[in-house]
DNA sequence: TTAAACGGTGCCAAAATCTGTCACCAAAGG
DNA sequence: CCTTTGGTGACAGATTTTGGCACCGTTTAA
């Protein structure tokens, strides 16, 4: 057994039974008595608070405060999460938003630089509102996870986005736009792209986007997005 | 130099500089040709993708996908983030909601295990649905960080709960009930408790409670609670 | 008071592992 | 053909880890 896999059984073991022994942890791992101590010294210098008592009936017991949870997650899922609390903060007054802000914070920082760079350029497209309440939903059905990389790559690198888009009508239509921003009205998504073949902005709620695909062409510019009323169903628009 | 932090040093360098070569790599560390090669093979039995290609301007590159990030978030913080997306479903449709449960599954499985427990016993005390449109939110307020600790060991340990309370009108009592839910209609959220002194049931809105103070006293049962329109201002109550 | 059970430290030699060197192979490009 | 690049196997020496030992301080029970 490797070094570094003992002292993490050993971890283990501390952290499921409250109070151990030396003796058990050697038995444990089948390793000496000197060994544990020198590995129990490890663990304490890389942070693990772990209290012992001598004498009869003594041991040693980890503090489970000083264990802190390392997930390991990957960058589309850190995405999903800060996309989630963006909507959210849009739904409402958040609760326990200070807290949950620190963990997004931990969870930014542990990004490495250029993906952090990408999730800022594709945050700043997004906006949100709050929905009209007379607004229709009875027709909302949930997200496609297909969605979500393909607007990734057709914001990040300025690309045609094409789509097959069903209206309010129930109509079917392939549509080749440029993407420029995201609206956010919970529970509804939209996407706010410039419409070449119509020369106009167009608003397209997500529910209805099948098929994404971004295409090659990444010719078209930036354009300043008019937020208002004839253009989006929103309310007090926000960032 | 310690062989793991050598790898430590190399996948940094490889994160930085897109493409590198072997010789390079011994250079930057100070060890042998031999010795970076293995590490290399190390590192792919970590996880990391790194492509190489043989021949003239060759050399190794990174797969930026395989890198994860693992952020280090206190087990509070992992409390109000999940909280958090409970109150988002709640809202309405969840987008990316497959990658944001990815996520936060990974984040629950680093939990140490006696926290789960206590993560998903304080989860079962939240109930979710959708606020009644008549309901009056223009003295809406942001909720007290102090709120989450006390109402948490309020909950896990079973103890009355002592807060100042303003209702509706403005008039300010103190209160001393049994805390029995959690109701969360957004951008609402209630505390659904029993009141002794009145021997009834009570919803009291979060965000009209004031310095919470868990008490001593654990002597009371846990009552079915009845999410019914005359004890809370709900709608289409669901889990 | 004594003895046993517990964690903790220093030391040293044996065991295991890591490292560098060397020879050599395969692929790509001139 | 040669050069440049990654990749593998083998082996001896350097380095680290490990286990055993003696010993210390504390606590508790006999």
């Amino acid at each position: 057994m490797n070094s570094r896999t003992r002292q993490d059984a050993l971890a283990r073991h501390l952290r499921r039974s409250g109070t151990t022994t030396v003796a058990e942890l050697a038995a444990k791992v089948s390793a000496s008595r000197r060994t544990i101590l020198r590995d129990i010294a490890a663990l304490r210098d890389q942070g693990f608070v772990i209290h012992s008592d001598p004498g009869r009936g003594g041991g040693l017991q980890l503090d489970p405060q000083s264990v802190q949870t390392t997930p390991r997650l990957t960058v589309a899922e850190v995405f999903a999460l800060l996309i989630s609390v963006a909507a959210m903060r849009a739904a409402g007054n958040l609760p326990f938003a200070s807290l949950a802000d620190a963990g997004l914070a931990k969870i930014e920082r542990a990004l490495p630089p250029d993906k952090l760079r990408d999730l800022r350029r594709f945050l700043d497209c997004l906006h949100v509102g709050q929905l009209a309440p007379e607004q229709d939903l009875s027709d909302l059905r949930p997200l496609d996870a297909i969605l979500l990389p393909a607007f990734e790559t057709a914001f990040l690198t300025g690309r045609l986005l094409r789509f097959h888009y069903r209206d309010a009508k129930g109509s079917p239509t392939l549509r080749t736009v440029e993407p420029q921003a995201m609206l956010i009205l919970p529970p509804l998504w939209y996407l706010v792209a410039w419409d070449p073949a119509r020369d106009a902005f167009r608003h397209f709620r997500m529910d209805r986007i099948t098929t994404p695909e971004p295409l090659e062409d990444t010719s078209f510019r930036r354009r300043h997005v008019p937020f208002a009323a004839d253009v989006c169903p929103y309310r007090d628009l926000k960032r």
